[in-house]
DNA sequence: AACATTACTGACCAAACGGTCAAGTTTTTT
DNA sequence: AAAAAACTTGACCGTTTGGTCAGTAATGTT
């Protein structure tokens, strides 16, 4: 039984630290900001030694772009959850499912690509320009799609997705204002499921779509 | 003529140079954030020696206090084009159309503000949990009572508010990204009055309202 | 068992930062 | 015109920060 454990590690030790690493920067950079994230704080929250995180990361910016790249890609699956094959309404609602979870189950990391944008994407600005504008160039194609053949009402796509993607990061990243408006505490199960269901039955039918 | 402006700074001087630095200071914590402001940026930015800033202001977290109060007042105030006397299309319509104003007018408020709430408030907690509270319970309740009579369609009125704020906030926080999809050009007049109508039309339709 | 590689860490350092201050200049008041 | 008040600024300082490094321990390889 030890020596399964040992082999274990062996192999995962390094990708196992750098886990631990990026799941407290994440944390740390979303609270204090890139430059109010300090790398002694981090190896706080991770557990360790700073040098230790210096021995897996040599720069608090390859940390942060790690966070950053991370954060896109996950991003970018669940934009694959817009399955135009689907047509307007089950595509759009499952979207937009998709990234109510996504705002709930990685709030860190949605607030950490925010902060990214709102100070002019220094790191991410070859992914906004490739693939971010290469998937919307294509979603927006395919709305306009439905559009001419009269399966929703005349929207510029451009701003359908932009209404998406505000309205359902929203949650996570203002989450902390939403938490005092909701007496201080976090939002339940079920209030989920109506902020869900809200987002989906105002966008829906405001694109004329009538809901699922 | 010389002694018209000199008595004219004579009252001025000293709230004038505290404007300067405080739109200096509005630029540059909306694109370093709190911590990644540096005194001598802001400074410089202001075209001022740093120890004139600190004449005027005590510390760092004086200025950004006093940013982020003019921005909430800014906030505040556009709230009252909530006019519920009006009724549900032209109060929510009204609404919008002022707070997307504000998006392309102030879009560096707009930042600090979202970048104050992303990591968790720390300075304007006590706003929140005072003013904001009571201006959202107040606005809900008429919301609450427009569907009561019919008016509009059964939405949760928190969430409808959350989606007002998040989608015409959008438009200031996220326009580097928004940009860098269109062509790296900021909006034209014309595509932010496509912006304002797209928000208001998906909106308005989606609460079952017809647009004005 | 000897060697090599990888992992770990306390102690340290140069640079940058927020903030102070004393000494000056300008403006206002008397 | 003199005194007072407000403004301006270069030089300075203690602290914090990202990052280094030399030395040690653990693990893997032969």
């Amino acid at each position: 039984m030890k020596d399964n454990t040992v082999s274990f590690q062996k192999f995962a030790k390094r990708s196992q630290n750098q886990r631990v690493i990026l799941d407290a920067a994440e944390k740390v950079f979303a609270e204090a900001g890139f430059a109010g994230a300090t790398t002694q704080l981090i190896a706080d929250v991770a557990n360790l030694p700073k040098a230790n995180v210096h021995y897996y990361f040599k720069t608090k910016q390859d940390i942060y772009r790690q966070v950053v790249y991370n954060i896109f890609d996950i991003w970018m699956e669940a934009a694959s959850a817009f399955d135009t094959e689907l047509g307007p309404r089950e595509a759009l609602s499952r979207y937009i499912d998709k990234k109510m979870d996504l705002a709930r189950s990685h709030p860190y990391g949605s607030k950490v690509w925010a902060s990214e944008i709102i100070q002019g994407a220094p790191i991410i600005q070859d992914y906004l320009e490739g693939q971010l504008k290469e998937w919307s160039k294509d979603r927006s194609k395919h709305i306009q799609r439905w559009i001419d053949d009269g399966e929703m009402d005349a929207i510029d796509p451009e701003h359908l997705l932009y209404m998406i993607w505000s309205t359902t990061q929203h949650y996570a990243d203002f989450a902390h204002q939403i938490e005092t408006l909701n007496s201080g505490e976090p939002f339940s199960d079920a209030q989920w499921q109506t902020a869900k269901l809200s987002v989906k039955t105002i966008i829906l039918k405001g694109v004329g779509l009538s809901p699922t």
